[in-house]
DNA sequence: ATTAGTGATAATATAAATTTATAAGACTGA
DNA sequence: TCAGTCTTATAAATTTATATTATCACTAAT
């Protein structure tokens, strides 16, 4: 079976116009009409009610079952080039949220140096979300990702490494500042400056807006995190960050937040089920992981 | 991509040698050259290491990477094909174990009955671990199963519908029959007629033992539920079966067992992640799930 | 050295997919 | 109602992909 016929099929499916799908693999109709034709005729049965009315198909059930093994099948083929071609130029992609990258990053930094993986090494910053999506398409081959929650995917494979909780994080001379802690319900008053959609700080600070009946007055975002701190530095609003995010030399007053059950922000180390880790990816993830080289003289 | 090539490619890997792997596939060896060579061509990059003193092929890591995709590419391609040719019999493959069977079924034949689907189904009875990997396989649309511990497959979608305890089942005249409850750990003097392995309840037996650190003299096995309870009644052992699976018409005793933490007999309807339930399949789930018609009428 | 095994290559045959050209059907709007 | 414009389907020609046959080069064991 040519996986070509699954792609059209899935697009047909998707955009249910035989001429339309053509167009888009730039190919002439008839191909399209042909290779559902070699599908209904594989599995002997129809995938798609071609309408009399003219307008739309439909897609029957059975279209409907192959529809959602079809896009496994095209998922997969599309992880692998993506997986052989990092084997082949020898890249590892790895994926590091701004909060945790100021945190981690020097510390790891010594240790892939010294392993002389830093030249293969390629970070990509981003959200903890679209830095999940990546690892899921095969764009990332490894990724260091916060979460306010354990990671569920079934087509990941998540290993925790830290929890640490969120704070606020005001300026030295603010008013919270000798506080040791707060509840989240008594800065409906304050303004915040927070961290954009796609971080997942964002999800965290709905949980306390929503269990406190409130509507925080976030007066900004940004996703940079040194510009959001020198913002809360300069008094435009308060700051919403885990307390990993804030380092003595940035100047910041973090105070603890009250409330109970409170989410956690969770660090992960990510990668895909079905990934095949080459050795220098391995070492990384070991790095990243806190397995030291002196661990492994046992095995 | 042709996914022959691919299937070429996975047979390959597993047997190292391309004549025996042409001659699996009824075709001649050059094929399978050629094969290898587009995939090889396609990734630009070489997947197997053809060994210069000759023997063994060594696989590259690329070569691991796409092996690993591949397989999921094919069981994926397998899983339509069974699941379409079922959709186009019009026939539902229900796995029941003859333990849930016994028990389950004449409940729910007769609302199947009542919905005209019963000519439609055809049962398989099996132990929980064959049933689990038919419908991993494709083998099985749905089934009831048993399992020691809730279900974790991440291919599988199970729904927990009942827990019950596991307990001693005696004769009347037993000298245990008269006991409300018994500690496994007082087990060890008698004989026990057991399921066959392949049955959850082994692993829970399994669990008893080792959690008392004894060795339960095992004196026969059997797959059949019906000739183990009759070896129950005629004092050959006493045997270790849920609670559910003995009715009053056996005419035999069930003691509880005591242990602290023990397992439970947990009975789940499973289907498969990516699998469109054909409506009379939806049916007969929600009747697995012990929904009736009438709780759907808000839909 | 001969033989039996490995896999690679080239020429050829066969099978399969795509294009071109065209047809048939359904709807739209003058 | 009839031309025009969408649909998808069909047939023949062309191109592309895949498999076979025959042969070669290499290695290891007899």
């Amino acid at each position: 079976m040519n996986t070509r016929d699954l792609e059209y099929f899935v697009k047909l499916v998707e955009i249910k116009n035989f001429s339309q799908v053509a167009a888009h693999f730039s190919v002439t109709q008839p191909t399209i009409t042909m290779a559902l034709k070699r599908l209904e005729d594989q599995f002997t049965i129809q995938l798609i009610q071609r309408d009399q009315s003219h307008g739309h198909l439909t897609v029957t059930l059975a279209g409907e079952q192959l529809y959602a093994r079809a896009q496994v099948v095209i998922a997969q083929l599309h992880l692998a080039r993506e997986e052989l071609g990092r084997i082949r130029d020898k890249k590892i992609r790895l994926g590091l949220p701004p909060i945790l990258g100021n945190y981690y990053f020097p510390k790891i930094a010594r240790a892939l140096i010294g392993q002389g993986l830093m030249d293969q090494i390629e970070t990509v910053e981003s959200g903890s979300d679209a830095l999940f999506q990546q690892v899921r398409d095969g764009q990332l081959d490894i990724a260091l990702l916060g979460s306010s929650g354990p990671n569920t995917d079934s087509e990941l494979q998540a290993t925790q490494i830290a929890r640490t909780a969120f704070a606020i994080v005001v300026p030295k001379d603010h008013v919270l500042a000798t506080r040791e802690t707060v509840r989240f319900a008594e800065l409906e008053q304050f303004a915040f400056v927070m961290l954009s959609a796609g971080f997942s700080h964002v999800r965290a600070f709905d949980w306390f807006a929503q269990h406190n009946q409130m509507h925080p007055n976030v007066v900004y975002r940004t996703p940079d995190v040194t510009m959001l701190k020198n913002m809360i530095k300069q008094g435009v609003g308060i700051g919403f960050l885990t307390q990993l995010a804030v380092t003595p030399e940035d100047d910041l007053v973090t105070v603890k937040i009250e409330d109970p059950q409170q989410p956690r922000f969770v660090i992960s180390v990510v990668t895909r089920k079905q990934q095949v880790l080459a050795p220098a990816t391995q070492q990384l993830k070991d790095v990243l992981l806190g397995k030291n080289k002196d661990d492994e003289k046992n095995d």
